[in-house]
DNA sequence: AACCTGCATTGAACTAGGACAAGAAAATCA
DNA sequence: TGATTTTCTTGTCCTAGTTCAATGCAGGTT
């Protein structure tokens, strides 16, 4: 049940056997069916989970209805919308499992309890953090400066095992086109 | 010359009269005239800047020279590539004055130092990059689902100083829009 | 087997925004 | 002060991507 956390763990942080243990001891598992929508836009989100197994979709709808996908997670990535989880706020996202998921759930209080015992972990969620804004910060390059055929492709190259667990109108979502559109990319890319 | 910096951090932490005596002491003080490229593409970045006064602005390049604008700073904002400079890899972006700029610096050293005489610290810059984080996942939302008039009200409401102290084809290249297109879009607005 | 329901494809008509070009207006500087 | 560079505007034509609608195609459910 934790061999995946704690293999992640290791590779992220330097903690001692007891630290580690402390650690499982405060996660708390929960299987979720498909489709469950673990946090709803205006509610304030409660959890930072780790993907034990599974596969989850964050995004945004507008006034109209238009969605856009923030984010895909899968195994060994953690999911919480982090500002409203640390300021207690309302989001204004959705985060809905498209698998049957096993996560690892941290509240803000078993975050805060885990990180005033073992302060290492200080260091790890930083990172963590930084690396999530790094990355956006590249993808907002790529929606405004380049076509959708490269994004799907620079998408399917980063991500080479999402389209296969996730409908495809999903990606379209992500890429900031429509789910026709991308369509028509995939046959023209196909043909050559 | 800390007045400015030390009230940003007494509204963002709980500092003693002599941590923040310690963190005064380690900042580098230092001035750039306008349009100094602080960061080229390809460079790692060795900085983490406050902007005491002044306007930065960091953006990538695509291989055709199509610019996008990542961020404008002013006053009382940080400033680095932080993946950049906490992994000390290359970065990809450009961080350049667009005026005049007085900058507070820490070092990858100083910093490291910094957060271990100051553990509080970690908190707090643990927060800021969640706030930019934040921001960023907002943004990049609006750049997919929002029309180019959509998006420069949003943006004259949210920096509503910029305009005044950037030209209007930065902005253009924040929104994601041609410079061109950004004025007629300005024209229609004028218009009603 | 028949029947949904969700997903992907394809086509036709349309539009937001881009590219290019040429001037006008500001800002910078000698 | 004029000269040069940068920025902003406006018009024309063009294209990447949208919207809408129709069709097909699984894969569950009853």
């Amino acid at each position: 049940m934790f061999d995946r956390i704690n293999t992640y763990i290791i590779n992220h942080a330097n903690l001692t056997a007891e630290e580690l243990s402390y650690f499982n001891s405060i996660l708390q598992f929960k299987t979720f069916p498909k489709k469950t929508i673990l946090l709803h836009e205006g509610e304030i989100c409660n959890f930072e989970a780790f993907i034990n197994k599974g596969c989850i979709r964050m995004y945004y709808i507008d006034e109209n209805g238009f969605e856009v996908t923030l984010q895909f997670a899968i195994e060994d990535w953690w999911v919480s919308d982090i500002a409203s989880f640390h300021d207690q706020k309302p989001s204004n996202m959705f985060i809905e499992t498209l698998e049957t998921c096993e996560l690892l759930i941290l509240s803000p209080q078993t975050k805060e309890s885990l990180l005033s015992h073992v302060p290492q972990l200080e260091r790890m969620f930083r990172i963590l953090v930084q690396r999530n804004l790094s990355s956006l910060q590249g993808r907002l390059f790529k929606t405004i400066a380049t076509s959708a055929k490269d994004k799907y492709l620079d998408f399917i190259k980063r991500y080479p095992t999402i389209p296969q667990r996730v409908p495809q109108h999903y990606i379209a979502s992500y890429l900031g086109i429509s789910a026709e559109f991308l369509s028509k990319v995939r046959t023209k890319i196909a043909k050559k």
